[in-house]
DNA sequence: GATTCTATCTCGCTG
DNA sequence: CAGCGAGGTAGAATC
């Protein structure tokens, strides 16, 4: 990987290596001292302090405080990145349509500019997702419940896809709602919104079962089932 | 602000450089090839490739590819970081406990190594957030509709805190869902709730009507507004 | 620490 | 393109 480092460039110096970095596919990084004005879905400005501006050569845009996982303002991917020296200071200038949003970050001073040829040919493994749970759930139905049979994945109601759709030992319907992990009251709201739903558009005598499938629930959340008299049954995304 | 760079340092001088900046408090940068391995709420894994690891100084780390406004990997706030030579390899090891989570970042190559010693004395100033259309409805209780009087904020029921709660010209309970921006059906399962939890523990009598107000809903979201018996009405976060 | 909800959420998928 | 739901969501407020 290809790395360079300007230290104190003029704003002039900056904004070539800005231009070109991007240019040539690069990552940008300018660490300096700066003020930020965002404007779009919501607007907010920012005085001036020490910070990260990474700039990615998919469009997006980065800038980082020395605390938190999140940057503190930043541009989706798919902007228009712009460098600029105006007044004496560099201006980075990212902008979108749909919807309109545009972000200035202007350095004070920069204290450094780095250029970074990322390549990344790897994809991330991730396991222990949503989609874990359901394979889980379909290889072995009796997690649900003894007798359970999946009929359908993602079937669809006039309030959304269902998850895990079949049928029980009995013959009723039933919808299941995965979480991977501890879930609140919206889920019991989803799962809810999804029974209603079929209920609707079935006959009076069809019972309709609801089962939230997932690691365990919070108290409020299983009072919303009670009273929807939905189910609860605790499975884990993965094995133990 | 202070910066430093590192152009292809060994391995033993990463790791000092690495352990000096977080000792120093700075923000440090790696940029090298590298693999990544995660464990915690989930797990992951990730391929040879080029990419930043930021280090923060209160405990966050991210690692950028050159795409995507999301790192790929990460660390929380609160977490510790740790640098050391693992056959001849800078291994970046960032873990925690509640949740017990572990990041490994494992270097090939350390093409720079970067420290910013950021410091950022100013707060973001935000608007148009729900926090500014609860400000805009209680200033204007006429923008929900004439002769509405919110009497609480954050008025709590057995399903959650409702965002404002009042009564309208007829003396008819009144249950106010906020939202930013556009709504799906989420928002009227959420709001859908607090009407109902407080129609439980109502006497007969009591009419409880429930508003979302937003600047616009889905049709999807509609539609369960209407079987619900619930209403809408359009109130951007901020004037235009 | 756990719960609940907002977010310029982002991201991926589907119509 | 919009809508819908997942996410290792993060972050904040509250209990």
């Amino acid at each position: 990987m290809d790395a360079t480092a300007l230290s104190d460039p003029t704003p002039a110096a900056a904004r070539d290596a800005v231009l070109d970095g991007l240019d040539a596919g690069d990552v940008v990084c300018v660490a300096g001292r700066c003020r930020v004005t965002y404007e779009g879905r919501a607007s907010s400005t920012l005085g001036p302090g020490d910070r990260l501006l990474l700039l990615k050569p998919d469009g997006t845009a980065l800038v980082h405080t020395a605390e938190g996982h999140q940057p503190v303002n930043w541009q989706p991917p798919g902007c228009d990145h712009d460098a600029a020296v105006v007044d004496g200071e560099l201006v980075v200038h990212s902008s979108r349509s749909t919807p309109a949003e545009e972000l200035d970050v202007r350095f004070e001073t920069v204290a450094q500019l780095s250029r970074y040829a990322v390549t990344d040919p790897a994809e991330l493994a991730l396991e222990g997702t949503e989609a874990d749970l359901k394979r889980r759930v379909l290889d072995e139905p009796a997690l649900v419940e003894r007798g359970f049979e999946p009929r359908a994945t993602e079937r669809e109601t006039p309030a959304g896809a269902v998850d895990v759709y079949g049928v029980d030992e009995d013959g009723n319907t039933v919808v299941v709602e995965l979480k991977r992990r501890r879930v609140g009251p919206d889920a019991v709201g989803q799962l809810s919104r999804y029974v209603e739903a079929l209920r609707r558009d079935s006959h009076e005598a069809t019972r309709i079962r609801g089962i939230l499938v997932a690691p365990s629930v919070t108290d409020r959340a299983r009072e919303l089932l009670a009273e929807k008299g939905l189910e609860f049954v605790p499975v884990e995304p993965v094995a133990e």
